[in-house]
RNA sequence: GGGCCUAUAGCUCAGAUGGUUAGAGCGCACGCCUGAUAAGCGUGAGGUCGAUAGUUCAAUUCUAUCUAGGCCCA
């Protein structure tokens, strides 16, 4: 007779391969076509709030996998608080204007571009950002993430540009908006502003002169003195000096100040009847290259010492420059001593800045000018009436010899060094300081609140609070103002008479109210006279003709205030949002702009909770580029893994700390999702036959035998951690929790042990339908715990959940995550198990020894003897009927001793007490069942089956 | 150069107010099973806890320096 169609073995047509990159498809279309997004917002209306406002990326290129990682953990997030039962707003955007785009559209266009107006340039920038946002978009539900896809939000939106110039707005009314000079790299071909990314370093060749700046305000006599530097030997001689070293003669008439490092020693130099001051390190090297004779050092000096506020006379320019303090100050050029040109150097203007403000004043006589005495063109202007006209560049000759004449040029020579190009016209560019918008740190204390308002924010982790409140807490005046196209425009205007700004929040609110009728464009396709309120007149010279704004804002003011465009127009609960989430950079970025625009226009941070992650890196924990070859595409292992292992290597990872990423580390996540797959398939295909609904089918949790209550309680543990992982945003803890279980407390474990009892037993058996309550129970609760992260997989599941009222409307994603069960003395019953498990492990060592010795094979051949101390004894008595299901062994004695390891054993463990034997079992084996039984061959219809089967089978 | 941060088995991660043989899962090796089968089970081997110095009775855990690496800034 063919026993083997007797059992109830498993069944199920949940395919054991995920076919991940073939399927994944086909699920993101239904979700869409189910619009699953809306029916699962529709369904906690009304529940507690929780937003994460997403932080839009640049819509340029497709996305690589720093975007999958920032997605993914979002999309983890928002369907875990859905499925604690919230209501898990997720409403992606995109950053469109900027000047990547308008770099690249400008590139593709060429020359065309010259005969192109602001307007049509501007729709071509447009089509380029549409082209990707949508692109991306597809990538990003590809990865499986749930959000409104349907209406996104893009800062070149009307409505958005519109909230952009009210933002705005809102900054010139409290009064912190000033029009100021800032140097910007200058092209003086193209007489433009190029942003950092518009330039290349190419080698260039400048002078490179060393120039004296002698101290002014004292003799060498008084600087000699204890006052002072306390070197007696100044005091002989005529004229003491910093030298300084600069490659750029020709910013020369714009400096007003020296720098030197506090830290580094300076000496002091005696070349014939005068003194010359530079770093210590460098004084070899200095003379060297000047051919100094004969120099001697006389004395030194720190930086920090004396030093700061010395004047010293200025080469080309009136007046006397104060010696400074800048950390920026290095020994690997020059002399230590740098001059400061603030009009033409980002470290002189920051460095004077810094000075100028109230803190340092007072060690000015003075305060320092950012003086510009150079034109569109790199023309000196009259301001520098020797050299009026020419050229920096070609001028430098000249400035040169006419150093010599005054007899400040220490040494001259040329050097090749990288330096900046224009990207278009190849040409050297110059440091220049132009008009710029920006809005003050500390007028309406701004800064101060800004840092009030970063203590009142959860940062995780933590560390991100120190990050940011460095640099809000030295960072410069924030610069508005960019000179480019494709943006939004600062809506400003100038007398056409006098050149009196004129900008107010009435004139502002009605560009506002333009650009969201009409666009931002309306700006550049219409006049100033257009733009402005009728009859509006100059404060100054009541003229009414007046010349409009040609800058945009800063992007990161567009983004920055989407807290205003995006979440508070969803509804005013919706304000300030839960979470940002976003990379470690964003600190200077998004996190940065959008709390320094929240603070003066609402008077608090736009979120309540800051969440930041790492970066990607290769699996040597290298930093991935195309020119190292170590890039990893996300397309890829979507292509060949799917993007479930994606979004399962998101969650594995510290994502604190940078995330490697590697074909080995990624081999290793497809071995674990087949762990929990398969663990998932094998819970299926043994409920094949179990309908929840039948009440003969289900069993009280009390009448279930202790394996299945202790199966019942892993769960209920595993529920808890896995909740709370979701809730700490620690997807590291649950990835582990999962694996274990799915390894270790079922598949080695509860499942194992199940088999004899699931095959064996008659179908309808209560033993039988009580395990399959359990994992029945397990199985759906493991598909809702998981499926924030593995999103696919777990509707799968849902999918091949039998007995479920299953609808083409229905999704995992809907349902809520599942609840403990109540357990009578639980906490007894995991000590009982945990010791019982304990002793399982003792005894499989055992086994395996016999197996090694060919005495067995399948541990069902085995009799397994147990000597115990009698205090175990007695805990084991209890459990007497179960071991052998227990180990999966076909018959175990126990047996009371006191001295265990003095019985005959093969593995013996001293902490439990215990020793273990094993011998061949008795008996016969059984054909069905294959366990070895004496009861075998005793019923002459079914002469090799055992009496278990035989009642199973008739 | 400055600010913030990281370094524990081949991989992903635990861990210790400083104190016995530093853990897990996976992978690997070997074996078993063939009624989860391109599956399942078992046993085992893997770590000078990045390097050096210091504090201490005792450091992988604290301090300093260094090395390697990441983000931001210059």
């Amino acid at each position: 007779m063919d026993y083997k169609s007797t059992l109830n073995l498993p069944k199920t047509a949940f395919p054991m391969k995920g076919n991940l990159p073939n399927r994944e498809p086909e699920f993101v279309e239904r979700w869409m076509k189910q619009g699953l997004y809306q029916r699962i917002q529709a369904s906690r209306a009304g529940k507690p709030l929780y937003v994460l406002h997403d932080g839009p990326p640049y819509a340029n290129g497709h996305i690589h996998i720093g975007h999958a990682l920032n997605k993914i953990l979002k999309d983890i997030i928002v369907k875990s608080r859905t499925m604690e039962g919230m209501q898990a707003p997720y409403v992606p955007g995109w950053d469109c204007h900027g000047l990547p785009i308008e770099h690249q559209v400008t590139k593709q266009l060429g020359d065309k571009k010259r005969d192109m107006s602001a307007t049509d340039l501007r729709r071509q920038c447009r089509e380029y950002a549409d082209k990707f946002w949508n692109i991306q978009r597809d990538e990003f539900q590809r990865l499986g993430v749930l959000g409104d896809w349907e209406r996104p939000y893009l800062t070149m939106d009307k409505a958005y540009e519109a909230t952009i110039i009210r933002e705005f707005g809102k900054f010139v009314e409290q009064g912190g908006v000033y029009k100021g000079l800032k140097p910007v790299l200058w092209c003086t071909q193209d007489q433009t502003a190029l942003a950092e990314a518009e330039v290349e370093y190419m080698d260039h060749t400048s002078p490179s002169i060393y120039v004296k700046f002698p101290f002014g305000d004292y003799s060498p006599a008084k600087l000699a003195s204890g006052n002072f530097f306390g070197i007696p030997e100044l005091a002989d001689v005529e004229k003491v000096s910093i030298v300084i070293w600069t490659t750029t003669p020709w910013t020369l008439p714009a400096n007003q100040a020296v720098a030197i490092h506090p830290l580094i020693e300076y000496a002091f130099v005696r070349v014939g009847d005068e003194v010359l001051v530079m770093a210590d390190e460098l004084v070899e090297k200095v003379c060297q290259e000047c051919d100094l004779k004969d120099p001697e050092i006389i004395g030194r000096k720190k930086g920090n010492d004396v030093f700061e506020a010395l004047r010293c006379q200025r080469p080309l320019s009136k007046g006397l420059s104060p010696v400074l303090l800048g950390d920026f100050v290095t020994l690997e050029q020059g002399t230590g001593c740098v001059h400061i040109a603030p009009g033409h150097g980002m470290d002189d203007y920051l460095l004077t800045s810094k000075y100028n403000a109230s803190g340092q004043r007072q060690v000015l006589t003075e305060p320092l000018q950012v003086l510009v005495p150079v034109d569109d063109y790199g023309r000196f202007t009259n301001e520098v009436e020797a050299f009026a006209g020419q050229h920096v560049f070609k001028a430098d000759p000249a400035i040169v010899e006419t150093l010599r004449q005054l007899d400040v040029l220490v040494g001259h020579d040329k050097l090749i060094h990288s330096y900046p190009h224009c990207w278009r016209c190849k040409k050297p560019v110059i440091f220049r300081a132009t008009q710029q918008w920006f809005v003050s740190m500390d007028e309406g204390r701004l800064r101060e609140r800004a840092l009030e308002e970063i203590d009142r924010v959860q940062w995780i982790p933590e560390r991100g609070r120190e990050r940011i409140f460095g640099m809000i807490e030295n960072r410069p005046d924030w610069c508005l103002s960019r000179q480019r196209i494709w943006g939004t425009p600062i809506p400003g205007f100038t007398c056409a008479q006098c050149q009196t700004p004129l900008i107010n929040p009435q004139v502002i609110d009605r560009i506002a109210g333009l650009v969201s009728e009409h666009g931002a464009d309306v700006w550049f396709e219409r006049s100033a006279r257009e733009l402005l309120p009728d009859g509006t007149t100059c404060a100054a010279c009541e003229s009414t003709e007046f010349n409009k704004e040609q800058d945009i804002l800063d992007v990161w003011l567009e983004s920055g205030v989407s807290h205003a465009a995006v979440v508070k127009q969803q509804g005013e609960d919706w304000w300030p949002a839960s979470l940002y989430l976003e990379g470690s950079d964003q600190h200077r970025g998004w996190f940065h702009s959008a709390l320094l625009s929240s603070v003066t226009t609402d008077g608090r941070a736009p979120y309540r909770a800051v969440l930041t992650h790492g970066f990607v890196v290769d699996g040597q924990g290298k930093k991935m580029s195309k020119s190292a070859g170590n890039v990893v595409a996300p397309q890829d292992v979507i292509k060949q893994h799917g993007a479930e292992i994606l979004r399962l290597w998101v969650a594995a990872q510290d994502y604190q700390e940078d995330l490697r990423i590697s074909s080995q580390i990624l081999t290793q996540l497809v071995e674990a999702y087949r762990k929990i797959r398969n663990t998932c398939r094998y819970l299926l295909s043994n409920v094949y036959d179990y309908d929840p609904h039948n009440p003969a089918h289900n069993v009280e949790v009390s009448q279930l035998p202790e394996l299945d209550r202790w199966a019942l309680l892993r769960f209920n543990n595993l529920i808890r951690h896995v909740r709370q992982g979701y809730e700490e945003f620690d997807f590291r803890q649950i990835v582990h929790e999962l694996d274990y279980f799915c390894s270790v407390d079922m598949s080695a474990t509860y499942l194992d042990i199940l088999k004899d009892r699931l095959y064996t037993s008659r179908a309808d058996s209560p033993l039988r339908r009580g395990s399959q309550m359990v994992l029945y129970h397990i199985v759906t609760g493991l598909a809702r715990l998981m499926a924030p992260i593995l999103s696919f997989t777990a509707e799968d599941v849902w999918d091949a959940v039998p007995g479920r009222e299953t609808s083409p409307e229905d999704s995992v994603h809907l349902s809520t995550f599942p609840e403990p069960v109540t357990i009578s003395g639980e906490a007894d019953l995991e000590a009982n198990w945990k010791q019982l498990l304990a002793i399982r492990t003792v005894v499989l060592a055992a086994l395996e020894q016999q197996r090694r010795e060919k005495v067995i094979g399948s541990s069902l051949e085995a009799r397994v003897v147990l000597n115990v101390v009698p205090a175990l004894y007695g805990f084991l008595q209890a459990y007497e009927q179960e071991l052998p299901t227990l180990f999966i062994v076909s018959q175990v004695v126990v047996r009371s001793t006191e001295h265990p390891a003095g019985e005959k054993h093969l593995a013996s463990e001293e902490a439990l007490g215990m020793s273990v034997n094993v011998v061949k079992a008795e008996g016969e084996k059984c054909e069905r069942c294959w366990n070895y039984r004496d009861s075998v061959g005793g019923a002459p219809e079914h002469p090799t089956l055992c009496d278990r089967c035989i009642e199973a089978v008739t």
